[in-house]
DNA sequence: AATCAATACATAAGTGAATTATGTATAAAG
DNA sequence: CTTTATACATAATTCACTTATGTATTGATT
């Protein structure tokens, strides 16, 4: 893992482009998406994953329905048509600021 | 400007770069300088931009000299050896922070 | 059968890097 | 002569996160 720092500011947008590529997913399994396309580097925790769920459904960038498999409980999310245009501006966002910090930093990104 | 939420985490490595690469600088030209490259996007705070420069200082990562125009000081500050590699550690910290995100957003970024 | 790790949710307490606010003072512009 | 820009500094506050804690089911290990 890299320095937990720069990830400040990223849970929203990578919750919700991993949502829109994935489609109808539940919590613990975005963590575990995360982690598998961060090659371990992004470690989602509960305490900040759950909050942020909360609040984006809260917010109507989610629709959840709650499924029962065998006694345990799981709740998936998905987008709903506000989410589908919030991803596209946090990802823009994202790369606008990318871009912004190469010219800073006089580094090419790839 | 973009959500200023992802600039967190960033404002050490920006200054030790902007600082490498333009060499000996006051704080108020690295807001300025800073403000430049990023086509205004980037606008560093005097809060935030002071107490970080003391912290490199007090660190070992930065050395002063102290100069007055006119009635005017300024405090210029510069690399120490240790600086210099704490900015290639920052700097690559953050280029694999990009790419872990290009993969995790699935976007190429650039 | 018992214990540990993984799965699955949730929320409260604490942290820390930032923003915002405030203060001092000189120089230039209008 | 008053506003804007230059130049430093620090204290108070905010808020997104980490850490800690809690509940409960399922599967693997001893």
């Amino acid at each position: 893992m890299h320095s937990p720092e720069l990830l400040k500011g990223t849970l929203q947008t990578i919750v919700l482009k991993v949502l829109k590529d994935h489609g109808r997913m539940y919590g613990y399994e975005i963590t575990q998406r995360v982690k598998e396309l961060s090659d371990e580097r992004i470690m989602l925790t509960e305490g900040a994953l759950y909050p942020a769920l909360h609040k984006l459904e809260a917010e109507g960038m989610l629709k959840t329905e709650t499924e029962t498999i065998g006694k345990r409980v799981r709740k998936y999310y998905s987008l709903t048509p506000q989410g589908r245009n919030l991803v596209k501006e946090r990802v823009s966002e994202f790369i606008d600021f990318i871009q912004t910090m190469g010219n800073v930093l006089q580094v090419s990104l790839r």
